[in-house]
DNA sequence: GCGTATCTAAACACTG
DNA sequence: TCAGTGTTTAGATACG
């Protein structure tokens, strides 16, 4: 534990403004106006801009005492900060890869660049502090075919140990997890719409059912009806993850157009389409989310059982990350009305969680901070087993080693980017 | 241990 | 014949 907080305790010492000082994401918000004596990155429009609080602070000495008071030195800022570094690395990737892929783009057409190359090693803020177990200490059998860029959902800690913490992140091996719509209450919104990105990079299976997926996509359409083409369509180019083993899911997908009476099929001009039913996925809902008082003591089990791990720590992780990402501008209106379909069906928990959890997180979501999100990480092909690491593994890696990945199962979409 | 929900795999039928 | 679509069944897994 002493040994994570180091090299945070580092940076907060050092106040946040290292965490610009450490990225590539622009020009600090203080530069230029270092003389401001009122200036802060952490304050701005009377509110604090510390991940997930916004505390209302009527002036600078108010925050500064705000400041102090509820974002000291302990395992929940420090938390908050890991957090926080893993969404600027993720945002140095994502640059890394673009940047890359804007060169081959202008070599491709002979333009001269006036844009460096981008760095082959990407800084790697997390690595270094929290994910320090080197890949090679990782089976590669056991490790999931991550091949592209992103480390981590951006929604990490909505389960504390399968997201952050070292030893989690290195047992996402073959292990089949559930991810029920009934478990994955907590997922919001602004959780799906700032992993959009990374479910459109990442191999990982989005933390959703079918079901769900196969709604939203419906929903999403304009005339609320897609062919079964289009809703394969849907899946690839929503989610990289589907881009790969076409008959599995896809067989999975006609599965449950069949199997839930909420997809009706529809005969029109172009053949049959499907569309939702939302009276009888309506029905589903009772029984999924009840509200009931074991749902209820179940998510705030998400807490307890991490918490003896790595103590605080891990806890605090799971309580206040969320929020960390609702300013993350990587959510696009496409995901993020699947969590908004993902949140009518949260309604009724989300109530009831609201007031058994301590919420000193203002803004936060209640349910995001004690769910977790499942991510299933399947087994490899044999062949497939040497590949790329998982997760935590291509953090240490050069995000663009697999940029000429092919999709084994069929060709790319012709709609995927 | 049981029931439920889900996933995966497979077989089969139908259609263009 | 073949590919795509749709239905159904069965086994496995996860969880309450």
């Amino acid at each position: 534990m002493r040994l994570l907080l180091c090299p945070l305790q580092d940076l907060l010492n050092n106040e946040p403004t290292c965490l610009y000082q450490r990225t590539a994401l622009g020009p600090h918000p203080q530069e230029g106006k270092e003389e401001h004596p009122h200036s802060h990155p952490l304050y701005g429009h009377g509110v604090c801009k510390w991940p997930g609080c916004e505390a209302v602070c009527e002036d600078f000495p108010s925050f500064l005492k705000h400041l102090n008071s509820e974002h000291a030195l302990d395992d929940r800022s420090t938390a908050q900060c890991r957090v926080q570094m893993q969404v600027v690395q993720q945002l140095e990737l994502q640059l890394a890869k673009d940047k890359e892929r804007l060169q081959a783009m202008m070599t491709h057409l002979h333009v001269k660049s006036t844009e460096p190359k981008a760095a082959p090693q990407p800084l790697n803020l997390v690595s270094s502090v929290t994910l320090s177990k080197s890949a090679s200490e990782a089976s590669p059998q056991s490790l999931p075919h991550t091949p592209t860029t992103p480390t981590a959902p951006i929604t990490p800690a909505t389960q504390g140990p399968s997201v952050i913490t070292t030893t989690s992140m290195h047992t996402v091996g073959p292990i089949r997890r559930r991810y029920s719509d009934k478990y994955n209450v907590p997922i919001s919104s602004a959780d799906i719409a700032q992993n959009q990105e990374f479910y459109k990079n990442a191999e990982v299976r989005p933390p959703f059912t079918y079901a769900s997926l196969i709604r939203q996509a419906i929903l999403e359409s304009p005339e609320k009806q897609l062919t079964l083409n289009e809703i394969y369509n849907w899946f690839t180019r929503m989610f990289a993850y589907f881009r790969r083993n076409a008959a599995t899911w896809k067989n999975a997908v006609r599965h449950n157009l069949s199997l839930h009476k909420c997809f009706v099929r529809v005969e029109n001009v172009k053949g049959a389409v499907w569309t939702v039913d939302e009276v009888e996925f309506q029905k589903r809902r009772p029984q999924k989310i009840s509200g009931n008082p074991s749902l209820i003591k179940n998510m705030q089990s998400g807490h307890a059982y991490c918490t003896p791990l790595n103590a605080a720590l891990q806890a605090s992780m799971a309580e206040s990350s969320i929020p960390l990402y609702t300013t993350a501008s990587m959510g696009t209106p496409t995901l993020g009305s699947l969590a908004s379909a993902m949140r009518e069906e949260l309604n009724g928990a989300v109530e009831h969680t609201n007031s058994t959890e301590s919420d000193s997180s203002p803004g936060r979501s209640p349910v995001q901070a004690v769910h977790p999100v499942h991510v299933k990480e399947e087994p490899l092909d044999p062949e497939e087993a040497e590949g790329p690491l998982s997760l935590v593994t291509t953090a240490n890696h050069s995000p663009d080693f697999d940029h000429d990945r092919d999709y084994e199962d069929e060709p790319v979409n012709e709609d995927m980017e």
